[in-house]
DNA sequence: GGTTGCCTTCAAGTGGGTCGAAGGGGGTAC
DNA sequence: GTACCCCCTTCGACCCACTTGAAGGCAACC
């Protein structure tokens, strides 16, 4: 199976830039050209794709993810190395999660300390910002 | 209690070049200066900063933040929209961690797979690459 | 009074995209 | 057969959020 590069960006919700950037920086070596000079991927691209996606989603810097796929081409001999680098990136989501849920409960707080004096002072008034200038106030 | 930029930067595990930028970008307008044009800053420019870095951590831009803060500034009318705002960063931050969880679980695989061809290749001869060039290789 | 050291401002650099301009090829419409 | 449209290409510029560097000010110690 093949696939265009908008086909792809589509499958996997992201831009027709990023492929390209990601391909110019040597991060897709496999990808063939038609006639036409245009890119063709293949679901082994995709796959990479993938990683790659994995991997800067979860904070990894593109020159190492250059280096982790240089590694993988270069076969099984490489593997501790990698495995390491995986081992690395698994502690570095684990922290970036416990820092999200951290930062969450401090934005919980402020959006039940917000209801809280919303409920308290205007009972019946408050209109959500999205629906204010519609005829919406029982009140007035 | 009164802080330098550095003991600033110091308790938040930040550069003083970061906090610069925000009070160059208007995110800390309370901040005051000394004599010598130093900035100077107490604790509620301290709490300032913790939600700037929460926010930011979520991933707010900038410029909302500045909006945001601008919001809190103008006191007790602004809390509809104050409190739309952090439902918002509430449910993006929701979505992130979700992601975070779901390319974990992808990097978890790749380390359990690592491991697995280790342990079955070379059960004796493992090194880490943080201790590969050593003297360690009992099978050489 | 010179050096150390922290501070300042302003400008430039970085990472990772994101976008626009300029140009080419291919297919259909006339 | 050429005009038009659409998608592709490359290359260079731009963007955000810092990050760093250069140049200089003031204070304080030796």
């Amino acid at each position: 199976m093949s696939y265009t590069i908008h086909e792809v960006a589509q499958k996997l919700g992201i831009s027709t830039y990023s492929i390209r950037y990601y391909h110019d920086h040597g991060m897709l070596p496999n990808v063939k050209r038609d006639a036409n000079n245009n890119r063709v991927f293949n679901d082994v691209d995709l796959e990479g794709l993938h990683i790659i996606l994995c991997l800067r989603g979860t904070g990894m810097p593109v020159e190492r993810i250059q280096h982790y796929l240089d590694l993988v081409q270069q076969g099984e001999s490489t593997v501790p190395e990698r495995y390491e680098m995986m081992q690395a990136q698994q502690e570095r989501t684990l922290h970036e999660i416990a820092g999200l849920k951290n930062h969450l409960s401090t934005i919980n707080f402020k959006v039940d300390h917000y209801a809280e004096i919303i409920k308290t002072h205007q009972p019946d008034s408050f209109v959500p910002a999205s629906m204010r200038g519609t005829a919406t106030n029982q009140t007035a």
